[in-house]
DNA sequence: AAAATAATTGCAAACGTTTGCATAAAGTTC
DNA sequence: GAACTTTATGCAAACGTTTGCAATTATTTT
């Protein structure tokens, strides 16, 4: 670093303009001629120039940061550790990038219940995004109904007042159902927690299947942890047996710790057993066998997600949008 | 949010007190009386008040924020989605809230080349935790040299100006080594990219068992990615056959995808090939065979980087530091 | 009880931008 | 070439904190 931090003024000084011209050239305002303002700009950047932040957004009300919260529920084990959730974030980071903002990463812990006021009115970021519903909206509807700009990665179909994206949960079911069943599994389970808002869309998919098909619904809720899947298929493999040949997985960790319980008991995927999970992550495709999916679109949604809270920083409104999702056909559902 | 948003001024007024009282109460200034600065506090809180980080950065010259850049080689696969490394921003995002830091998240893209420039002359951060060394360190080099407070994680062994904390590599990789030897492996492959440094150390580790045991050193260079790997043992199995019993993998998604390549050819792991991964991820322990691997403690490491950097903020110096590791016995190196 | 000390609080000047308004320079029209 | 428009720049006032120093009040000492 120099001795001394080069501020607006001095860059004025040293070029012989007013501070107000060296501002309006490097916001690249038009009121400034071309040529002064491209020469400024070279001058900024000789010098290792680089605006102060804080003053900035001080000054202009605006800090091009965007919150980001990972929202877990506190019932759960599922930490910040979970591949899918770190996933979307990692996008979100991406498409916010590509726009110009910058990413403040925030949880529950630090964020506190008061959304608005932690993020908003201490003016740490200009909006914010949720990434995961939770079982519990209050602190979501909280900050909305405080007229926060903000969008939520969760389930587009819950009815909200302010814009949810993500997959199409019930269709994901469904399809991951179907597709059960047309491999000839007659008795399929399904693996998750029907109580968080996402997943119990995706149940709801699943019911649907299995009705249509005039089969009996079978559930296993269990927190959304690959461990707590191995156990649960575990127990319920002691206690009544091989009593089902089709898993249904709420995501693809979950039928992952599901695969391990029937591996250990050389349980066939997909003769004995056929499984589909959910959110297609990196490791559905590497498994063995190699796990069939729904496909969730992670990268189109956050570039949706940051599209509509950059609209809602403009003053426009935004509305839920559902992404398309993609059943991925791998080994675990063969027949 | 309120039609006025509250300030301090507007809050000393409220209490009758001047805006340097009410300052000093909320930052818990003991020039204030102890019962004063409860009553403002608690005022404050009535009135949902938040200090405005902004102003408040630009005055005292402290923003109590971190940039955490995720660094990756322009000539790599692995992405921001490569679960271990979003693990360990996890860790440090929890480590740091605990310190009342906040964390910006940014990768090269964001923040370009001049890491002192973008992030601490702007005042967007007091400091830089980098998470990968990568291949080229001039960044990092021409930021630790600029006198930012800069914390590393990476192989600590790395001569360098700044502080690196990160696992023993090379122990690790000697411990991964010897393990496959007393699991009766003779011909042992290296399957990662010598060149990365956390990597070459790891190969260095396995180079001194190889040699030691008078066993010969064979590695399988590809990029960290679990595809590369899967695609790197397919091809050798095509071109030589199985001419190796034991594999050291790089990482733990490398490992897998290896694991997937010898299964789909039933390989069995561990009798005909032993194989240890390197991280301790969470599909290590769900994947089956379960995976035998290195386990890195990315919280404590998480915990040491936030105290290191904490002290360079208080203007001390801080020492690079190794982290214990230990190797995870599963299934995959068993005889 | 005056003097000295300690404990509290207030005053006012920064921190470094951005931006509405005024001004100066250049170009256009009649 | 005067009157007007257009274009380019500068002036100076915010934005909302924090903090050195001065001022006030309470406490102790002599």
């Amino acid at each position: 670093m120099n001795n001394k931090q080069l501020k607006l003024a001095d860059l004025a000084k040293l070029a012989g303009v007013s501070t107000s011209t060296v501002s309006r050239a490097l916001n690249d305002n038009p009121l400034i001629k071309k040529e002064t303002r491209d020469k400024l700009k070279q001058l900024a950047k000789q010098h290792n120039f680089s605006l102060n932040t804080a003053a900035s957004r001080l000054r202009s009300q605006k800090t091009n940061v965007v919150a980001v919260i990972i929202n877990f529920d506190s019932g759960t084990e599922q930490s910040i550790n979970d591949p899918f959730l770190l996933k979307v974030v990692g996008e979100i980071n991406l498409a916010l990038n590509k726009q110009g903002l910058e990413l403040l990463l925030s949880n529950s812990f630090m964020a506190g219940d008061d959304w608005a006021n932690y993020f908003i009115n201490s003016r740490r970021a200009d909006g914010i995004i949720v990434v995961g519903q939770g079982k519990d909206p209050t602190n979501i509807e909280a900050a909305a109904a405080a007229g926060v700009p903000l969008v939520v990665w969760g389930d587009p179909k819950t009815p909200s007042n302010y814009p949810i994206v993500g997959s199409d949960n019930f269709v994901g079911g469904r399809l991951a159902t179907e597709h059960l069943l047309a491999a000839g599994a007659k008795k399929i389970l399904f693996l998750g927690d029907p109580g968080h808002a996402e997943i119990g869309e995706r149940y709801r998919g699943y019911l649907a299947a299995i009705t249509t098909a005039k089969a009996t619904p079978h559930v296993v809720s269990i927190d959304i942890t690959s461990r707590a899947a191995y156990q649960g298929i575990n127990q319920l493999l002691v206690e009544k047996g091989l009593c089902f040949d089709g898993i249904m997985a709420c995501s693809d960790m979950v039928a992952l710790g599901a695969m391990k319980a029937l591996k250990e008991r050389y349980i066939s995927i997909p003769n004995d057993v056929a499984l589909v999970g959910f959110d297609d992550i990196a490791m559905a495709d590497i498994s063995h066998p190699s796990l069939s999916s729904i496909k969730q679109n992670t990268q189109q949604a956050s570039v949706i997600l940051v599209e509509k809270l950059l609209a809602q920083l403009q003053g426009h409104s935004a509305e839920s949008q559902v992404i398309e999702i993609e059943l991925v056909n791998r080994q675990s559902s063969k027949r």
